[in-house]
RNA sequence: GGGCGAUUAGCUCAGUUGGUUAGAGCGCCUGCUUUACACGCAGGAUGUCGGGGGUUCGAGUCCCUCAUCGCCCA
């Protein structure tokens, strides 16, 4: 990049910190709302009777002020545009300039003072007018002999000071309380002060523009969406990058120089070697366009033109001296060390700056597989699939990986960036170690165990940018008092679950035998839940393609749960007792086991992988049309891409109509409080082809309400007393001899028909809204009647019990 | 100051392109040690979808506005 000249040697004014010496990027400042004060200040126009107001925050600064400017069509001041005003406690004269870019005419007095060695839009200011620069801070944020009286003070000290002496002169107009946006370190927390000083850039014109299109074109996808949008604004702005730190760790800056006339001669030999654009030498004090220099330009910035270095450097008192720079490029170990050798021996030193983490951050993707060496990983691995990180590294980190790769390898990094959500804790605090309310996911994993640590985290992970997890103490078995959060005590039900429903199906695989099942051979129920095992496998896969990880969690958690553990695995139990229904039951049993398995692998591996061992020892070879071998780990077995040819609508329908009347059966018992042992004889009028699909159902109906006789039927004489529940398509009695408080009963049948009476006037009022028949489409007009129909059936129905319980 | 996000049950959150009576987990209430599971089973109660306005036959969902909270950037 050096020898492209992408990187140069820049006199700006940077963040600085003086607690940390050293320059810090705009990313570690944390701003924090302060109420502070604001000065005016009153600067005597020279030689004349005006004078003008200016506001400040930080009145020290004034000491290194160079002018005053004013809008240039300003009509109060723009007669004073090119005199003077006498700069208070200094009696310097400093020019009354117009400057339409820095001065906003409506805000405050209209007159700003301007200070370019430390306020970055002063320094713009400086660079277009062509201000002197005066530096008043030395490195550890005292004032330096640029202050005159006040050298060696703290700036606070300087404040204090400042202030009192132009009062003392009438020269403060007034102070007012003012709440200002304080730039903090990130690191030591104190106020950082622009600062004008030497430091390293990265020009970011054609990098930032590369790592745009990069997203723009969709070569790097942005995942959710919105995220692309802060990562384009800020590269758009393609403000050069100060990369150099004054700290003792990181990497140190390759680049020697030597404060001395220059001498070529020392790197006779080289410039064959290295070829003459690899150094790059420059000189404080050059004249400009000297032919020594063959990167004028980058070498001293874009910023600065070349006219002014004059200027610049006087400052700096180096106008005498001057500065070889010379940046070691890549050589082999042995060939480095020989010039470096050559080099010091000839007075060269090393930069003592370092280069800022995110610039060596940024080689990441690439380094960590072995560039600059063209490596099999990095053949194979580069460009890779999937970043996953957390939006406040978006500019940070992996814009800067985006533009390095780009620069680097001619390729981006990555195809996709996942931005995950950030963990705060229930006041929705971000969690930090110092706070002390951060939760130490090994903690967790002591406490509960990894694969309920990555469930908890894979369920709360949605599209929010935020997940609240509150946090509360909780003590390990050593006695460690540590943070943990309900979330997971709440996830952890799951895997124990899985296993759970695991152990049934193992300990009923006895004297399993691998077979091709027919489709013929498989029952309702088995369609059934292979039915919602391929699209459970359809709609994980594009979540998971997606990174709607909550979502595939909930859909996972959902089926095996609710479907196959409440469901299938109850309709499988008798079919596993009858030596004729058993094989296929197993059969059937292995394979959607074996689904699960790999479904929930990504979520719960530990877990998974330790079913799938087990299930190997007793189900080797599964699978229903061929069954095969499965692979020896479940991290290995492929995904399941079960075919749409297994989901069966028909199945689907007769199971729901089972779980209904199920379930409407355990209501009534539930609501009644009949104990769960006794034995009931539930009735269920139905007629036509619902009596059928209830009927082949008849033994799990029956057995999953713990009936003692099920009747289903068209007409019966209705025993006197029982509990009535009125469905769309059916009519469900449990007689209830003894048990029944009729008015308790007919409270429940009274109530509900209230609910319907409210839902079904609902339905016809839209029904006979005729902006409703002729906008709303046709197959939402269609459901409705259908809806309108049934509830009219079924308040009839309650009608009719509620008269039966009246007589 | 600019941008982004959040506000839905007591708590933590889902709710796809507007379309049946707004869902889940936890918590709460009732009843169960039913040989896979009490980290469980069966059942139940709980909502002015932050406030206001608008678009629409129809709004938790779209638009405007206000409020509160959080994050990013100047």
């Amino acid at each position: 990049m050096y020898d492209d000249g992408l990187i140069y040697r820049g006199y700006r004014v940077v963040n600085w910190d003086p607690k940390g010496q050293t320059t810090i990027s705009d990313d570690e400042i944390e701003y924090v709302d302060q109420v502070g004060q604001i000065w005016t200040l009153r600067y005597p126009v020279t030689g004349s009777d005006e004078s003008l107001h200016v506001a400040t925050t930080r009145p020290e600064t004034m000491l290194g002020d160079t002018a005053v400017a004013v809008h240039p069509s300003d009509d109060r001041y723009k007669h004073l545009i090119g005199k003077t005003v006498t700069l208070p406690l200094t009696g310097r004269e400093i020019p009354i300039i117009g400057d339409a870019i820095l001065v906003d005419p409506t805000f405050g007095t209209g007159c700003v003072k301007v200070t370019p060695a430390h306020d970055p839009n002063d320094y713009a200011t400086g660079l277009r007018n062509n201000l002197e620069m005066i530096n008043l801070l030395n490195p550890d944020g005292t004032y330096n002999e640029n202050a005159g009286a006040y050298v060696g003070l703290d700036r606070k000290e300087v404040r204090k000071r400042v202030v009192a002496d132009l009062e003392a002169q009438g020269l403060l107009i007034k102070v007012e309380a003012h709440t200002n946006r304080v730039g903090l370190s990130d690191r030591s927390k104190t106020p950082i002060e622009p600062y004008l000083s030497d430091q390293w850039f990265v020009r970011m014109d054609e990098l930032a523009q590369g790592a745009m299109d990069a997203v723009t074109t969709g070569q790097v996808k942005i995942n959710p969406e919105r995220y692309a949008k802060s990562y384009l604004d800020w590269l758009g702005e393609k403000r050069d990058w100060c990369i150099s730190r004054q700290l003792w760790w990181g990497h140190r800056i390759p680049v020697w120089s030597k404060t001395h006339p220059i001498d070529r001669s020392i790197l006779k030999g080289w410039e064959e070697h290295l070829g003459f654009d690899a150094l790059v030498l420059a000189g404080r004090g050059l004249a400009p366009g000297d032919s020594i220099n063959p990167y004028p330009e980058d070498v001293r910035g874009s910023a600065i033109p070349r006219e002014r270095w004059g200027a610049e450097y006087k400052q700096q008192d180096l106008e005498d001296s001057r500065i070889e720079l010379v940046c070691i490029p890549d050589l082999s170990p042995e060939s480095e060390k020989e010039l470096i050798a050559k080099l010091e021996a000839d007075g060269f030193v090393q930069d003592p700056d370092v280069l800022d983490t995110w610039f060596s951050s940024a080689l990441w993707p690439h380094s960590t597989l072995g560039w600059p060496e063209q490596t099999a990983e990095l053949a194979k691995y580069y460009p890779t699939n999937v970043l996953s990180t957390a939006r406040d590294i978006i500019t940070l980190w992996v814009a800067r990986m985006v533009m390095f790769g780009q620069f680097n390898m001619g390729d981006v990094p990555f195809k996709d960036v996942y931005i995950h959500p950030v963990i705060q804790d229930g006041n929705g605090k971000r969690m930090s170690k110092s706070a002390g309310n951060g939760i130490d996911p090994v903690d967790i994993i002591d406490l509960y165990g990894a694969d309920t640590l990555r469930f908890a985290l894979a369920s709360l992970a949605t599209e929010t940018q935020d997940i609240r997890v509150p946090v509360e103490k909780a003590k390990l078995p050593d006695g460690r008092e540590v943070n943990t959060s309900e979330r997971f005590e709440q996830a952890r039900t799951f895997p124990n679950k899985v296993w759970n429903a695991s152990r049934f199906a193992l300990m009923n695989l006895e004297g399993y035998e691998a077979a091709p099942v027919h489709p013929a051979d498989l029952t309702v129920e088995d369609r059934w839940i292979l039915s919602l095992l391929a699209k459970v496998n359809a709609s994980v896969t594009a979540d998971l393609e997606a990174f709607r990880f909550a979502e595939a969690t909930r859909t996972l958690r959902d089926f095996t749960w609710n479907d196959f553990c409440d469901w299938y695995v109850e309709f499988l139990k008798g079919r596993l007792r009858d030596p004729a229904t058993k094989p296929v039951a197993q059969r059937v049993l292995a394979a959607v086991l074996d689904g699960l398995c790999r479904l929930l692998h990504p979520i719960v591996p530990f877990l998974t992988e330790s079913i799938w061992q087990a299930l190997g020892a007793v189900a080797p070879v599964r699978g229903l049309h061929d069954p095969e071998p499965a692979p020896e780990s479940v991290c290995i077995a492929p995904w399941p891409n079960l075919s749409e040819s297994w989901i069966d609508l028909e199945a689907e329908a007769v199971v729901t109509q089972w779980q209904e009347k199920i379930t409407a059966i355990r209501n009534l018992r539930g609501e009644r409080k009949v104990n769960e042992k006794a034995k009931i004889r539930p009735i269920i009028l139905a007629e036509g082809p619902v009596a059928a699909i209830l009927l082949s159902g008849e033994s799990f109906i029956k057995s999953l309400t713990n009936s003692e006789t099920l009747t289903i039927a068209a007409h019966v004489d209705r025993p006197a007393e029982c509990a009535v529940a009125v469905l769309g398509d059916a009519e469900i009695l449990l007689p209830l001899e003894g048990l029944i408080d009729k008015k308790a009963e007919q409270a429940r049948l009274t109530k509900s028909l209230a609910d319907l009476t409210k839902q079904h006037a609902g339905t016809t009022s839209k029904l006979s809204n005729e902006g409703f028949l002729s906008r709303a489409p046709a197959d939402v007009v269609e459901n409705l009647r259908k809806k309108e129909a049934e509830l009219r059936a079924q308040i009839a129905v309650i009608e009719a019990a509620i008269k039966e319980f009246a007589g």
